[in-house]
DNA sequence: TGAAATACTTAACACTGTGTAAAGTTGACA
DNA sequence: TGTCAACTTTACACAGTGTTAAGTATTTCA
């Protein structure tokens, strides 16, 4: 694991990255150093903080998983609800891959002002998805009666939290597939005026 | 507040219940103690861990506001769609009673057996309460078609978790009659057929 | 060749918060 | 008067984060 000297930083990263992955809570400095082969201070040579660490990491992982580009072509779409259709693919699918990260950022958030803001700036990238979506359905002439943009970007915002994904994956049993199913239905029929 | 040897036991209880529903996270034994007049380890006394103090803190809760009550009203309704909305009412209502003592609950799940029990505990009679309201709405002949029960159960508990309300009441701003409506007309959209 | 810089290691310690242990105080009650 | 219950005070163990300082090995470059 040590890799001697082919960038430590980056071995930390992706250590760090498959811990919190292994569904194991509870990561220490110290688990995270022995499984890089380093020392624990030798953490803290890289990043200042467990919270930056875990910061860090999050980039790490957009970065090599190009949350950029998934989110870019849910904006591509032509009506309304394509777009939503899209978003919640691109989101919904794109939870499963930073679930142990965001665990391990939320848990810190009570204590950290670092991880809080991370944290924050996520789901802050999340509503922006959401407000796209809903203007395109307004801009369409699709939007509820009743929903104004706002509520309704609050709405779909807190349908795809990944609180939501945890419960009806992780809890209640639910695939992958039809956690985005149900959740397309869901934020449509909630969204959207039927005809 | 100490109250002198007129029960310190409930004493300390509705301190803690007091200081947690204030909104500071991070409330540790120390601060409990201050604040019922007691010493740190006149805590242990009565309580043999932060983690029990938590729990006894939610059944003094249960006791005091009655929840019991509350939620066996919502059993009385005769109609599905009734039963959904009473039950919507009561437990959506409960949650801004209980919302400190579940932020501290759950951010010892990670850590705590005890914890993460209590929590579990609690989330079981929700669901309880989303069982019956489902399961009246199936024998009207109401429930969505592809729709199970246990579909239909897992959501409307999605649904109305505590972390939706949180986001909807405390970072989006709703008012607490905007959150029950809204989650009953979703609730309704979501699991019953429209006519 | 040798000095300096880089990237670590080892070891020790400060700090916070929980929980344990033991000895002392106070008031009620019999 | 003695004893019990309900405390208090003091001290300490333990875990985990973060800091500090001194030492080592390898590379770089003058």
């Amino acid at each position: 694991m040590s890799s001697n000297r082919i960038n430590t930083k980056s071995c930390i990263l992706e250590v760090t990255w498959r811990l919190l992955e292994s569904g194991n809570k509870a990561i220490r400095m110290a688990d995270i150093a022995k499984a890089a082969g380093v020392s624990r201070q030798a953490l803290y040579l890289h990043f200042p903080s467990r919270a930056e660490l875990l910061v860090a990491t999050t980039r790490h992982i957009d970065k090599v998983k190009n949350v950029d580009a998934r989110l870019a072509r849910s904006r591509s779409a032509s009506s309304g609800v394509e777009r939503l259709h899209a978003f919640v693919d691109a989101w919904g699918g794109y939870i499963p891959q930073i679930h142990g990260i965001s665990v391990a950022l939320r848990a810190m958030r009570d204590t950290d002002k670092e991880a809080a803001a991370a944290w924050e700036d996520r789901m802050w990238a999340v509503r922006q998805g959401c407000e796209s979506a809903v203007r395109a359905i307004l801009e369409d002439g699709y939007l509820k009666e009743g929903i104004t943009e706002i509520t309704g970007v609050d709405l779909l915002w807190t349908l795809l939290s990944v609180e939501n994904w945890e419960r009806l994956v992780l809890e209640c049993g639910w695939s992958q597939s039809e956690y985005e199913q149900t959740l397309k239905k869901i934020a449509e029929v909630s969204l959207m005026s039927q005809r």
